[in-house]
DNA sequence: TCCTATTGTGTTTGCGCTAACAGGCATCGT
DNA sequence: ACGATGCCTGTTAGCGCAAACACAATAGGA
């Protein structure tokens, strides 16, 4: 077990070793890879050459440690099981490319101390800026990048206090103006006897945020809330077809049905084309997210448009370095889609 | 630009500091922190109220220099557009949360240009292992790994050449033998007159894969392929939709039609419920993959089912330093489900 | 009793790189 | 002619941590 990979002569090469091949100092080497200051033509080539034999690659941990500083960007999501939160992802990766930095990250599973736990692993790395979903994050976590100084995103919500100091933003929309707005739009449309199903109860906040802010609007309206389903797992079509069977099956048989999102309600229209329940003269749905897949299915979807690509490459020029925002909270808005369920 | 964020003195404070405030030596902080050889109670006690008044966050990159190891796993994936991908970096998230490693990850685009720059630029960070889509990678990449020794996984494909050595093994499925089995399964059922629909042409070479054994298996059993649609655009339902659209509107159509992806099939189907056009009477459907949404079609969609997860669990198992596996090359099957579209 | 093993702590050293500074050598203006 | 100003390269001194080693102190066995 104690020896290395190769002959112990194997060793991996080093700024030193390929000076040495190109009669150069050591710190001409660094100055070449990292394409700063002034080097002739001649010399980067000569280091280029020594560096492709030798195959060396540049070691960012040790000029991490050298030069403070780090391109790396500590990324925590809740789930990876929604497209919201991958589109999210290419927001951020694609923002991060441009600069050359990468994101690092770990997937918190919604849960509260997971993403603690996950916070402070990250921040081992040093990262140049920190990428965190909502704005609740428990009093340690918010000490903890305060004290670290980098810079931070909060992204999705904008409802509530998001993290202070001139290296914090926060980008997103108004979950409650998100409710509000739907639920307006239903009744609107006529409906006075809603639904609401959605998952991973007590979980998702922001989710929350928008059946509260949607119940209460219709109740202000003079409509009422007559079934409400909630499962404990995690979003998909499949749970959003079976809960909607239930939801449609209850002896409160509502107008219109808000989903938590596009996933749960794209389920229900599955499951009312399955049992000819016609969409919307039996029952009308609405999803959250405008994703694109719902332009493919038989009948559109209404829902709201969120920004998520948007979202995340906001996110991902402000850590990785790009001006920081004139407002410390960016909101980049909703739009209701009206669609042909509802 | 000079100054720091906070006055002059607020500076990050290091396992020194640590080991001063609990009156112990640096060394001593940091086998509390890391939680190896000897420490009695009392000063563990001790360090970690220090370094909780202090607000120590263990800096891992100083870590990596000395230590000569790192919990960082560089991972390359094609696209995050795609559920295949975000499903199977699931896999590899939580493969690697058990050993306290953390995916640094960047996204190709399916182009092997793009691959081989990321490979270089994650091989940067030292990573202790790396994950790379496919098995067709540049020969400077190759050479790259092969001298940097560190652990590898190829994923997904395990029809080709994979990299040799040690420390590199490769987990996925054969894309031939699952476009063999779906153009043999097809076949049984009586079609005769193929339609293949795919998308971004040339540059995903597992399903170009899937796709040739398709062809060449009807072919050789006596069947034929008589219209063909493909899109440079990524993959979709809305583009499933629209080039099912197509082809069925074409001269020749096609008794069954295979998809490169479940997401393409399930356009497909949409198109059909949309057009009234009957499945499988009119017109059979396969997809690929197996994704868990197609439950909640009103049809169950024909399709192989991939083992995504298992793959990014395996492939982060092997990176992260689990026992090697027996074989180089872990073949881990695919499945055909029947469905109700064919 | 002494010798060995086990446990607990400290000291030294250097991982590979970059910041900061120190020159040397041209070129230019006056 | 002389400094002033680029341009190009080298030297020195750490960054914060962990490996390797040294050395107590105690316990256990013969």
């Amino acid at each position: 077990m104690r020896k290395e990979q190769q002959t112990e002569v194997a060793r991996r090469p080093t700024m030193t070793d390929v000076a040495q091949l190109a009669n150069v100092s050591q710190m001409t080497v660094s100055r070449v890879m990292r394409k700063t200051g002034y080097v002739t033509q001649e010399i980067i080539d000569r280091v280029q050459a020594a560096s492709a034999e030798l195959g060396y690659v540049h070691n960012r941990i040790a000029g991490g440690l050298a030069g403070e500083k780090n391109m790396l960007v500590g990324v925590v999501l809740p789930t990876l099981g929604n497209r919201v939160f991958t589109e999210v992802l290419t927001g951020i990766t694609e923002a991060l490319a441009a600069s050359g930095a990468h994101p690092v990250f770990g997937v918190s599973e919604y849960s509260p101390e997971t993403e603690a736990a996950l916070v402070e692993d990250l921040l081992s790395w040093r990262p140049m800026g920190l990428i965190l979903p909502g704005l609740e994050q428990a009093a340690r976590i918010r000490k903890m990048i305060e004290t670290s100084g980098i810079r931070t995103a909060q992204i999705m919500d904008i409802d509530g206090s998001p993290l202070t100091g001139p290296n914090s933003a926060c980008f997103g929309f108004s979950q409650v103006q998100a409710g509000t707005a739907m639920a307006e739009h239903l009744f609107e449309k006529g409906y006075r006897r809603f639904g609401y199903v959605g998952c991973q109860t007590g979980l998702d906040l922001r989710a929350a945020k928008r059946r509260n802010a949607f119940v209460a609007t219709i109740e202000r309206l003079g409509g009422r809330l007559v079934a409400e389903r909630q499962s404990g797992e995690p979003s998909s079509m499949v749970v959003g077809r079976s809960l909607t069977a239930e939801i449609l099956d209850g002896s409160a048989t509502p107008e219109a049905v808000y989903y938590a999102n596009d996933d749960l309600a794209s389920g229900g229209l599955m499951h009312c084309i399955a049992e000819a329940i016609s969409v919307p003269d039996d029952v009308a749905l609405a999803g959250f997210n405008g994703l694109q897949f719902l332009q493919s299915m038989p009948l559109e979807m209404t829902t709201t448009r969120t920004p998520r690509y948007e979202i995340g490459f906001r996110a991902g020029l402000h850590v990785s370095g790009a001006d920081p925002p004139e407002t410390a909270v960016v909101d980049l808005g909703t739009k209701i889609e009206p669609g042909q369920t509802s």
